[in-house]
DNA sequence: AGTACCACCTGACGGC
DNA sequence: TGCCGTCAGGTGGTAC
């Protein structure tokens, strides 16, 4: 599920209803959901502590702990952030649970354990430490122009590396080049200047607007690639068919007829 | 530098 | 109904 939109939903979720509640105590179900750090350093991070701001950067997210440090959380395929009133009980797949003084609570879930939760010092250092690219959103079109120009292999799989842009996964990258009009397996460098201003524009777009409908499948617009991701299924712009082809081991969709642009 | 393939997990689904 | 292979929007390692 979660890629940038599906993040920032997370975030804006615990933005509204997890900030400026005391911390009384974390319980984690599962100590394989965490990553670089451990339950007793977890604990001791987070307890007495507020969640006072939040920020994410690419498919991650953080928390401000009261400026002691910052709770980081990745959400892998299956991941998600849920917020319980007091008395209610938290999701199946609950791996951490943060417990708050006025009896609520903010659940991670994870049913596959691909996400982990973990602790840094500030996102930006977290982000530069694991290698990750600019935020998707904070991309300029010369910036965009700049990462692909210097790129061998498919635009398709530039846009899905984490360490050239971050936020864009495999569901989101066809959806992106679907609006753009590209050919997923065009090379990168070979897109000219009115491509990759496409390729902006709808990078911008698709992601923004994904967010804005809760990253829901339901709510996003049936002329959208995304509920039409089927071999064979009329492309939504009228124009021949949706293939499905295989690229870096991921099930990767497109309209040939509608997706021409290679350079 | 890129890509293909496997691994990590759990669950849902279709075919037999 | 039950078993089995396949696939799923994540990343990371290895071998080419």
């Amino acid at each position: 599920m979660p890629e940038l939109p599906d993040v920032e939903v997370f975030r804006r979720h615990l933005a509204a209803t997890s900030l400026h509640r005391t911390v009384e105590r974390v319980r984690v179900s599962d100590t394989t959901a965490l990553r670089e750090t451990s339950r007793p350093r977890l604990t001791r991070a987070l307890s007495g502590q507020e969640l006072t701001r939040t920020r994410r950067h690419g498919k991650h997210l953080f928390a401000d702990l009261s400026g002691e440090g910052w709770l980081v959380m990745h959400f892998g395929m299956t991941g998600y952030l849920q917020h319980t009133k007091d008395g209610e009980r938290p999701p199946r797949h609950t791996r951490v649970l943060v417990a708050f003084a006025d009896g609520s609570s903010l659940a991670y879930v994870d049913q596959r354990r691909l996400g982990f939760v973990s602790l840094a010092d500030a996102p930006d250092e977290y982000a530069e430490a694991h290698r990750l690219g600019p935020d998707a959103l904070t991309l300029s079109a010369a910036d965009l122009r700049d990462l692909l120009q210097h790129r061998r292999g498919a635009v398709k799989s530039a846009l899905m590396d984490q360490e050239l842009v971050a936020g864009v996964g495999n569901i989101y990258s066809d959806e992106i080049l679907f609006h753009a009009r590209i050919d997923p397996k065009a090379p990168a460098a070979a897109l000219d200047q009115a491509a990759v201003r496409r390729l902006h524009r709808q990078l911008m777009r698709v992601l923004r607007l994904a967010a804005d409908r809760g990253a829901d499948p339901e709510r996003l617009p049936d002329s959208w690639l995304l509920p039409h991701r089927e071999d064979g299924a009329p492309c939504p712009r009228g124009n021949g068919e949706v293939r499905k082809f295989t690229m870096s081991g991921r099930g990767a969709f497109y309209c040939p007829a509608c997706q021409r642009s290679t350079g």
